[in-house]
DNA sequence: TCCACTAACACCTTTGAAACGC
DNA sequence: AGCGTTTCAAAGGTGTTAGTGG
């Protein structure tokens, strides 16, 4: 029971954490969140006291995206990620650099991939724009780094690399794929939750903090829309080596045709025409949260704090198409002018449904997807496959848990944290934490038994600060100085220096189905276990980090 | 007719086991 | 026997294309 209000209590910090305003500092007294937490309809919690020990403050830790230039270029275009049935990776692949960790302490990495708006997009002229109201979002699910939980030693000593992390469409995937909805706009978010020493979530003393690069914002696709954005990965993913080469590529097409001719590819047709047609034309002014003010009205009606500067100067806001009042507030989804997308040339409307579809109507659709084929079932198949560890929601008969602490309920999804109503009806929004106390209750979906080590160096790395959510609110700013980083990167001949980190053991499904009942009826989320630890495809059975 | 989506494809890198040498 | 290195086949990731269905 004292973990389950342990755990209550995590879930509350979490709750508030807002997206695309890692560029602002937020601080403020914990007193001044409390006072907020009525607003979120969250019930009054104790306090979280901070460590002991100021140099365990995880507030101290600094987070530093890799390869963030090559990060800004694909975001300067417009990041498109390729969504499949099967899952399929993202590239740029999502690592990051850790600092400010205290050695000896452990830590659990998470990454959650929010809606970034509202909208559905189309990518029209040249450039994206609102094509409607986004669809029901997708079952949250959380990708956990293998290595989790690891000390802090262990996750400073080389990059972090989430490149396993796969995006999927297909609503029912029974790997553990994070589920989107193709042609709509999503925000990466790395989370570092401290485990204390039985690597027990929502201990007194557990705190976490979110990171959010603007950088990492994409549009999920099911083709690549932007040539540029093709161009970009075939120069960059060497998985794509192959159609490196502009020559070389158009033979190959013209080969693919059986042709003896070069041919052009249909994006560089595309592209082309787009570019006659007046290319970039009408580059929209305004931020990414000026074009989707309802992440900023969002974030301000949960924490008070004013957001009208954050993230003006994104420069993916470029490539998308302002739509909306920057006066709307949070949960206001009328009013939306439309009208602005009609003229931008599209040969069939670009806004489709938002007139059409009631407000009442959106937010009480319930998901397309049955609950029951995302928990025990789905689970159980996806312990079978060597995907990583990803963890999808569960929606128990428990029901509703927003704002009921009492209630460990896991349903819904910090994914869906920036459109709280995009929820399951009846289950207001959950933040964070309720992705947490997925990833802590529900069973895993897959062990991770392949190295997540990044493979090359990289010096370019942007630093974030972070601050502990104490009380719903991160504190996340940038940092001022960051290029001093060197990571250690591990290649396949660096494996025997780190045994731990290649050598997990996939956990058995049936155990972990039992183990995850376990787990519920006890309330008890302990990573330690060593079947939460297989089922979760975390470390730690067996597996002593050498914090040296 | 348009457009989102899927499956199949060739090309490429990565991975891991086997072979080899010391 | 143990360890490190090399080799090589299998697995898996990539964008492109044609085809399908709404």
């Amino acid at each position: 029971m004292m973990k389950v209000k342990a755990r209550e209590m995590l879930q509350e910090k979490v709750s508030a954490v807002p997206d695309g305003c890692t560029s602002r500092i937020q601080a403020g007294a914990d007193e001044d969140l409390l006072s907020e937490q009525p607003r979120l309809g969250l019930s009054a919690a104790p306090s979280i006291p901070s460590s002991s020990d100021p140099d365990q403050n995880i507030e101290n830790i600094k987070v530093a995206l890799h390869e963030r230039e090559l990060w800004k270029k694909f975001h300067e275009a417009g990041t498109e990620m390729i969504i499949t049935k099967a899952g399929r990776r993202m590239f740029p692949s999502y690592k990051v650099k850790m600092t400010g960790m205290n050695p000896k302490t452990k830590y659990i990495l998470l990454i959650d991939i929010v809606p970034a708006d509202d909208h559905r997009y189309k990518f029209c002229d040249n450039k994206w724009m609102v094509a409607g109201k986004a669809e029901p979002a997708m079952p949250g699910r959380l990708y956990v780094h293998p290595d989790s939980p690891a000390t802090g030693a262990h996750w400073m000593r080389q990059l972090v690399s989430f490149q396993k992390l796969k995006l999927t469409n297909n609503h029912l995937d029974p790997f553990g794929h994070i589920i989107l909805n193709s042609m709509h706009k999503y925000q990466p978010r790395l989370h570092i939750v401290k485990a204390d020493e039985n690597n027990v979530f929502g201990s007194k003393n557990t705190a976490y903090c979110t990171h959010v690069f603007h950088e990492t914002a994409f549009i999920s696709v099911t083709s690549y829309q932007n040539h540029k954005i093709t161009q970009l990965k075939i120069e960059n993913n060497p998985f794509a080596k192959g159609f490196r080469g502009s020559e070389e590529g158009d033979l190959r097409i013209s080969r693919l045709q059986g042709k003896d001719y070069p041919a052009i590819s249909k994006n560089v047709v595309r592209q082309r025409l787009m570019s006659s047609h007046g290319h970039l034309s009408g580059k929209l002014g305004g931020g990414v949260l000026a074009g989707h003010p309802q992440v900023l009205s969002s974030y301000q009606y949960e924490t008070g704090v004013p957001l009208s500067n954050l993230d003006a100067q994104d420069p993916i806001s470029n490539h998308f198409q302002q739509s909306r009042d920057p006066g709307l507030l949070y949960h206001c989804f009328k009013h939306r002018d439309n009208t602005r997308h009609l003229e931008r040339g599209c040969k069939r409307p670009c806004l489709e449904t938002s007139a059409a579809v009631s407000e009442e109507h959106y937010f009480r659709s319930a998901p397309p997807y049955d609950s029951s084929l995302l928990s025990h079932p789905y689970c159980t198949e996806a312990f079978n496959s060597r995907e990583a560890c990803m963890y999808g929601g569960v929606e128990t008969e428990s029901g509703s848990s927003g704002g009921d602490t009492d209630n460990v309920n896991c349903n819904m999804w910090a994914t869906m944290q920036p459109y709280p109503r995009y929820a399951v009806e009846g289950v207001p929004y959950q933040p964070f934490t309720a992705h947490f106390a997925n990833a802590a209750t529900v069973s895993p979906v897959v062990s991770h038994s392949a190295p997540s080590i990044a493979s090359r160096p990289q010096a370019d790395l942007g630093v974030y600060n972070s601050a502990t959510v104490q009380r719903g609110l991160p504190i996340i700013a940038p940092s001022s100085s960051s290029s001093s980083c060197s990571p250690v990167v591990l290649g396949p001949r660096d494996r025997s220096e780190h045994p731990a980190a290649y050598h997990k053991k996939p956990g058995s499904p049936l155990r972990s189905q039992r183990d995850f009942s376990s787990y519920h009826s006890q309330g008890t989320v302990s990573l330690r276990e060593p079947s939460f630890q297989y089922q979760a495809g975390l470390s730690g059975t067996g597996t002593q980090w050498s914090d040296s």
